[in-house]
DNA sequence: GTTAGCATGTAAGGAGTTACATGATTTT
DNA sequence: AAAATCATGTAACTCCTTACATGCTAAC
């Protein structure tokens, strides 16, 4: 979980992991708590081993062409301790790529997986968001039904509290299942069966106040690394 | 987590781990997935190694007095592989309610914990409960406030996934603030200051079809240890 | 005779956490 | 001078899962 988010997040900039943990937190932070750095570093290390990330030493470059990233007029280090910048390979990008397309029905099952998955949902191709909503869906549905169940089996003989965290987990489950129906919608919207229409999607289900997704660019190709992410229609929230 | 869950089980009546299993997925099914034997078989030997339950051989007996338990009329092996079946020892009901007690904000945290601490409630007093129910609140509330922050400081150069996600989050935690306001509530109505009253907690807060707690006899200070198990009420399930 | 359900276990491994260790710089 | 923030890292440990191993009984 934790190198897929790292992943997703090195997709957007370069970033040392101090920052990394913070965006992580930032990003992520509605559905789970911070990653420790116990296990943020090592993750790092073990992705730099299998040529997912490289790191670059701000003050001597590594050998990429980062000629004018560093003007003398801003040293990146400008005191401190050493940061290592960890930059996304070609290959970090396929790993990223295979992660996020092979979400297969058993990591639609763990709550804060799903959360990772769509978070980066920007990153991955529509096919691929379809398939990881309506796999959320299905176990999130599968749920609603085993409690439904459990409540209509005599209550199986729970006690009041017993009985209240299932009425409580029927209603979490029956919410889920609707707000994926909603994403899936939109989704499915915005690929009307031919070329594409790039209608809003998030609207027109009910939220009025929901901010609707712009015309994220399709980043499955996009090729170039995008380095302007100058807000494409984000600030006006 | 599992510890607890199964001293929460043994405290209705003596099980073995295939039926606790069971047992288990049917009270927590609705905020977590089954444990799994792998965890489950060893944790239940660690458990009896520490004298927090001890393990009744329904063909042999123990050395309690168990002699009107199995009469030959219903085999309790009928068939199948032998089980073994777990009885809560009065340590075992002394560490279940430490760790009741003890849940610090940091369990608070762990959603598929505080969930497992609830569903135990009936078997520990009012007050340990409240604490409980105020420490989750603490934490979502505070986690409620950073996403709030996180919303409002220009979406943290979010995209729209990113947003649609923070939104999601702070309804849900928005949701559990007051779930938990209700719950505790009914919590201190039900000790209106001064000698029990026994109102109906759970009522009387706007949700006409919801199930009152009955009369939960305050089991902190049970003091029998109810050997009676002899089928309460199992039979016809 | 083979699948399904009941029943108990072990071994290896995954994915994180906490606690510890270090060190620079800025703010109070 | 102390504390907060930035910054990186290791070692030990927790807690659970998966895969494997075994064996018995009932139903198809």
């Amino acid at each position: 979980m934790l190198e897929l988010a790292i992943l997703g997040l090195l997709h957007e900039s370069p970033m040392h992991g101090y920052e990394l943990r913070k965006r992580l937190l930032a990003l992520l932070g509605a559905i789970r708590a911070a990653f420790s750095y116990g296990s943020l570093y090592p993750t790092l290390k073990r992705m730099r081993q299998r040529g997912l990330i490289v790191e670059e030493t701000p003050g001597g470059g590594v050998d990429k062409g980062a000629a004018a990233k560093a003007p003398p007029e801003k040293p990146l280090l400008t005191g401190r301790r050493a940061r290592k910048v960890y930059r996304l390979t070609p290959e970090g990008k396929e790993h990223f790529a295979q992660l996020m397309a092979g979400a297969d029905s058993a990591h639609a099952a763990d709550e804060a997986l799903f959360g990772v998955h769509f978070a980066f949902f920007s990153r991955t191709d529509p096919a691929t968001r379809l398939r990881i909503l309506e796999a959320r869906r299905r176990r999130v549905e599968e749920r609603r039904e085993r409690i439904r169940e459990a409540l209509s089996r005599t209550a199986e003989r729970l006690d009041a509290y017993g009985l209240e965290l299932q009425r409580h987990g029927l209603e979490t489950a029956e919410r889920e299942v609707r707000w994926l129906n909603e994403l899936i919608a939109s989704e499915e919207g915005r690929r009307p069966r031919q070329h594409t229409d790039f209608g809003e999607p998030f609207a027109e289900t009910g939220r009025p106040g929901a901010a609707p997704v712009q015309g994220t660019p399709d980043p499955a190709e996009s090729a170039g690394d995008s380095n302007k992410q100058g807000k494409g229609g984000m600030r006006d929230g």
